[in-house]
DNA sequence: TCGTCATATCGTCATATTGCAATAAGTTTA
DNA sequence: TAAACTTATTGCAATATGACGATATGACGA
């Protein structure tokens, strides 16, 4: 049986997240539920790479995956991934403020020696 | 110059959280500040890997980094990185709980069975 | 200045990941 | 049942990642 243990999903979960399409997939169905043949179209790869980042997303239990016909829809399962993304985007802004900061400071300093 | 966007860094900081190594640094350094001599004895890999593994959480802006004589010293830098793990972990455990109703329901299933 | 301590960096191997084209599998339609 | 659709899966090449030992670097003490 597959083993479930926290440790190893949460990696799961941060590597199914540490990929810029999967993150794209995941904005893209923050929309609603969508069937691969719409996404396909939105997305700039091989309809295979798009099947597989799907089921990245799927297997770490983000995505949802539902059969109509000969159509596969997926939709966010647990909405709480995006309340994930908005911290790490909070985290990733500091970083751009403190670098633009730090710009501004060293601007300063070589107005001041001038 | 190193290019700053959003995108790259959530990427980032994303993978810099993917690995258990990484995590266990982590929750070793919530205690404080501590200086690599430190951090070695505590975990069975070698120097070098330790010392990669540090240097790709201060590359993703999660941990400074501070010289002190011939000692290096490691801390947290954004201790929002805790409130990111701390959601991944709730997004987990919504699945351990989920498999093991599952569990419960087939366990139920089968003894209505029989 | 030499040796030692503490740590980063390099070179290399094994493994994982990503991308694509090709193919398979399951549904519907003719 | 055959053909057409839709999507997953497979097989590979290219690249990235993680681990380790070996080596380089930088600070301190003798």
């Amino acid at each position: 049986m597959t083993q479930k243990s926290i440790s190893d999903l949460r990696i799961k979960i941060l590597s199914a997240l540490s990929d810029p399409t999967r993150l794209e997939l995941l904005e893209y169905l923050s929309g609603g539920e969508r069937c691969v043949c719409e996404i396909l179209p939105a997305f700039q790869r091989s309809q295979s790479t798009i099947s597989k980042h799907l089921n990245i997303l799927h297997e770490a239990g983000i995505l949802e995956r539902r059969i109509d016909g000969k159509r596969n829809l997926y939709r966010i399962k647990d909405p709480q991934v995006f309340d994930l993304i908005k911290k790490v985007d909070e985290m990733a802004l500091v970083q751009v403020v403190q670098f633009a900061e730090a710009g501004k400071i060293l601007e300063k300093t070589l107005l001041q020696r001038s």
